[in-house]
RNA sequence: GGGCGCAUAGCUCAGCUGGUAGAGCAUCUGCCUUACAAGCAGGAGGUCAUAGGUUCGAGCCCUAUUGCGCCCACCA
């Protein structure tokens, strides 16, 4: 221990006293930047931006807190690392925060125009952008804020420009008049991948159409009758029966009297409904597909703000659901509803607002997608990015393989401008990096931009290259990219995993990232989804100012496995503090005894138990790194916990308080030299999973130090790997626990000390060199070692290890009769294990097919037991004698 | 319609390439032992959803079934 250290802990583990001045420290002395030193291999990753909407949610919690364990854990191995940190500007979800924070100072979008609106949209961004950084360094992220990075800034705007008119030149982007997902909340057209299916229950209303020229009629089905004022056709199937005669006939519209052909096609089922199908295709992806390939009539059946058109002036204006219902009523009036079932259907909505989205034709951009998708498919396949858990692979190919072109402009203001200019003149589509000054075909200088802005999407795609400067080569981008991984939440594998890994090949000609680390999402502790309108979120805020931040980052990770989702239990929450306090308990002993410890001082002879933790130590400190460098971090931190508390607390430090407290023990010094070192190496162990505890406690007992952060991450060590002395102990624990044990049972107090009969030959060592731990540990005044058990009186009881045999002579107290009834007891439980290991070596199969080591280990367990028994055998004759 | 996940102690979950089940919380008993009562020591609690199969051996691999959940597709 240095001479120079003052500092003492608290009595009192409190987060609250360290975590905030800690994490400046942190970031004012440039910890979290990469060490720049090119001779080590850099490890990066970039972090999922969050919306700067936001505002920090148990999901970011633990995505943040995964990534901060790797990067800290690969930062003290000795990387060059960085983690990136930013935020994306989210337009639907900032434009419609935005609009409705005008909305209240009575302000309307339209009104503001474009430029002031932007204005404000950025003063909005300035005020309330931060917070959710702000709220992540509570959390201890040790990302790189000196490269933080926004999607909108001025860098990445300039790779989304240069992308888009990139791929328009290569044709992969065009323009074109498609039907799309329209949100008439947002008023703006969405993505395929933006729309969530939500089961509704509605009717299923059954129409008659009178087929021209006789008095018969067919019936169509429909969930949306409003539509059918938009209808130029009723599909059959070709095959159906009931329908070959009218094929190519007509039949009337009701309400429109209107003449429509009867035409048939393949798609329609016939065992659906009536088998027969209205055809709108201004309002139905299907049947917009049936219009082209028939030629059909494109009718709009509402206006641009979805309320009804002026087909028929009695609807005009009115809303979907309205006319619906007076479409119903006058259908019945006239005759031609037959029937109204209850049906329940899957009803498109909007990702952001959760409202019903419309189908609509419209112009728009489009990303070509094929081409694209292609070597993003085979870079999985072919294991250059791999997603863990293997199984997600699956739900990736899904999407790719099927994938159709990307509707990527919105009808917004806030985002990145589509770089489309038009000619007023001429009519000529202009796409150009820079603001063209006239046309390029007809000179003309009227000239205008698209209106438009690019899905938020389009511009997170490019996140871990543009954010490292591209399409600048930088110094960054030629030693981070590609990221070795990206920690992310599958509900966002379609929307951004997907789409960064085919724009890092189109870009950068290499994958974005080596792994995908998906997590699950947090649920409430009955299951639910936690979310604003259920109430059940539980604020990550709240916890860290009352747990503090280690708990809450402990509490996500202790025993979750990738992938899954996690039920969250706030009772988690006291056994994480628990183990806190219990380091920082540790902490404050070694530190007690310390005080007179020169750390330059010769250490002595390692005793066995020395060994035993050191050797115990050593193995963790191996399958940690293979448990991280695997992902898995629950094992981890469980392995970490419990080495920590089982092996050191409880043992480790109860076995040398008494070397300690004895000034003139000559192995004092040793004592005092393992504690120090399994006590550090821990708290490096566990930093990145607890990294303020830990910082708090290293640098408080090694003030020399300046931070635990950069400290080297314990390594195996073939020179500490004690496999003999750990075994000795194992013993040894065994035989204290088994008098622990018998001293429970027999209700004796503590305070009354024994003798224990130790009969051994193999162990004399051992136990006399632990006798001062045997002791206090036992209970016991006095430790004899016999070679042999013969003469000890028969009310003593009798307790047998797999390796040792112990009396403990308490005379009076035993009642011999029940001393052999226990004796038996515990023959019998040990007569069952061996019954097992027989069963399996008598059979011959096993004989010959198990491996021989697997063979060997049965036939010394057996062996062993054998012992046992004849051992506890020995004594009840003995007794009985 | 296609795909995926889960089912293990009262609760929440671990369980690696098959070797005979673990943790936390809760519970019971005894302890204020000078790091820690946010603690220590000891205990109880499981036909690993069901039925088959593969194997010397299955919580783990295969098949089927049941229940719960998720994703994709979109039959109006």
């Amino acid at each position: 221990m240095c001479e120079n250290c003052n500092h003492k802990l608290n009595d009192k583990y409190n987060p609250k006293e360290f975590e905030e001045k800690i994490y400046k420290n942190w970031e004012e002395e440039g910890f979290f930047k990469p060490s720049g030193d090119k001779t080590k291999e850099s490890f990066s990753i970039s972090m999922p931006p969050p919306n700067i909407t936001g505002k920090l949610h148990m999901g970011h919690a633990l995505d943040n807190t995964i990534q901060d364990i790797l990067i800290r854990y690969k930062r003290m191995c000795g990387y060059n690392t960085l983690w990136v940190p930013g935020t994306d500007h989210a337009s639907i979800a900032t434009e419609a925060k935005i609009v409705e924070t005008l909305k209240k100072q009575g302000i309307k979008k339209d009104d503001l125009g474009r430029d002031e609106f932007l204005k404000k949209a950025w003063e909005w961004k300035k005020e309330y952008g931060g917070t959710i950084t702000h709220q992540l360094r509570k959390l201890g992220a040790s990302c790189d804020w000196t490269k933080e990075r926004f999607t909108m800034d001025e860098g990445l705007s300039k790779a989304v420009k240069y992308v888009f008119v990139d791929l328009y030149k290569k044709d992969l982007i065009y323009k074109g008049k498609r039907m799309i997902n329209w949100c008439p909340t947002c008023n703006t057209s969405i993505s395929d991948a933006e729309v969530e299916y939500e089961e509704e229950p509605t009717h299923l209303w059954h129409i008659k159409y009178k087929i021209t020229g006789t008095e018969d009629y067919l019936t169509v089905a429909t969930t949306r009758p409003e539509t059918m004022l938009g209808d130029t056709a009723i599909a059959v199937n070709p095959k159906d029966e009931r329908y070959k005669g009218i094929i190519g006939k007509t039949c009337i519209l009701p309400i429109m009297n209107k003449e429509i052909p009867i035409i048939a096609d393949e798609f329609v089922e016939m065992d659906f409904g009536t088998g027969c199908v209205k055809i709108t295709p201004a309002h139905d992806m299907n049947d917009y597909q049936a219009g082209l390939k028939h030629n059909l009539e494109i009718i709009e059946v509402f206006d641009e703000n979805f309320k009804m058109a002026d087909l028929v002036p009695e609807y005009k204006g009115m809303d979907i659901y309205e006319a619906r219902e007076k479409i119903v009523e006058k259908l019945e009036e006239l005759g031609n509803l037959e029937k109204t079932e209850d049906y329940t259907h899957n009803v498109g909505k909007c990702y952001r607002c959760h409202n019903t989205v419309e189908p609509k034709i419209s112009e728009q951009w489009f990303v070509k997608m094929k081409p694209l998708a292609e070597p993003a498919i085979k870079a999985v396949k072919t294991g250059e990015t791999n997603f863990i858990p293997e199984r997600f692979d699956k739900t990736y190919f899904n999407w790719m393989e099927n994938i159709q072109d990307w509707c990527i402009s919105r009808q917004l203001w806030w985002g990145h401008r589509i770089p489309a200019y038009y000619c007023k003149d001429c009519g000529k589509t202009i796409v150009s990096f820079e603001e063209p000054k006239e046309c390029d075909k007809c000179a003309s200088k009227n000239i205008y931009q698209d209106e438009d802005t690019l899905d938020t999407w389009f511009s997170s795609a490019l996140w871990p290259f543009s954010t490292l400067g591209w399409p600048e080569k930088t110094d960054d981008l030629n030693t981070f990219y590609p990221n070795n991984v990206l920690v992310t939440g599958y509900d966002i594998i379609f929307f951004w995993v997907a789409r960064m890994i085919f724009s890092g090949i189109e870009y950068m000609k290499e994958v974005p990232f080596k792994d995908v680390l998906i997590h699950g999402i947090i649920r409430d502790s009955q299951g639910r989804k936690m979310s604003k309108s259920l109430g059940n979120g539980i604020d990550p805020l709240e916890i860290i100012e009352k747990y503090g931040a280690d708990a809450l980052r402990f509490s996500l990770l202790l025993g979750t496995t990738p992938g899954n989702d996690i039920r969250y239990m706030p009772e988690k929450l006291d056994s994480a503090g628990n183990f806190a306090n219990k380091v920082w308990n540790a902490a404050k002993f070694v530190l007690m005894n310390l005080e007179d410890y020169d750390v330059n001082s010769q250490v002595g002879e390692l005793l066995y138990e020395d060994k035993w933790i050191l050797s115990k130590l050593n193995t963790l400190c191996k399958e940690v790194a293979l448990n991280i460098e695997k992902y898995e971090i629950g094992i981890a931190l469980d392995k970490i916990y419990s080495f920590i508390w089982d092996e050191f607390c409880d043992w480790y430090i109860e076995i040398v308080k008494p070397r300690l407290y004895d000034k003139e023990n000559s192995s004092r010094k040793t004592a005092q030299y393992v504690l120090n070192k399994v006590l550090c190496d821990s708290l490096k162990l566990l930093h990145p999973f607890m990294p303020f505890v830990t910082e708090e406690i290293y640098t408080n007992l090694y003030n020399s130090d300046k931070t635990i952060m950069l400290a080297k991450y314990p390594e195996y060590e073939e020179t500490l790997n004690f496999k003999v002395e750990e075994e000795n102990i194992e013993q040894i624990k065994e035989v204290i626990t088994g008098i622990r044990n018998i001293r429970t049972q027999m209700n004796i107090h503590p305070s009354k000390k024994s003798k224990l009969i130790f009969i051994t030959k193999k162990y004399k060592n051992v136990i006399d060199a632990s006798e001062l731990f045997i002791k206090k540990l036992g209970f016991a005044d006095n430790i004899e070692i016999k070679e042999d058990n013969k003469g000890i009186e028969p009310n003593a009881i009798n307790i047998v290890t797999s390796e040792l045999e112990v009396f403990i002579p308490f005379e009076d107290l035993v009642d011999i009769n029940e001393e052999i009834e226990r004796l038996e007891k515990e023959k019998s439980k040990i007569l069952i294990e061996k019954e097992k290991t027989d069963k399996m070596l008598s059979n011959e199969g096993f004989i010959q097919k198990a491996p021989e080591a697997k063979i060997k280990e049965e036939k010394e367990k057996l062996a062993k037991f054998n012992e046992m028994i004849a051992t506890i055998e020995d004594r009840i004759r003995t007794i009985k004698m």
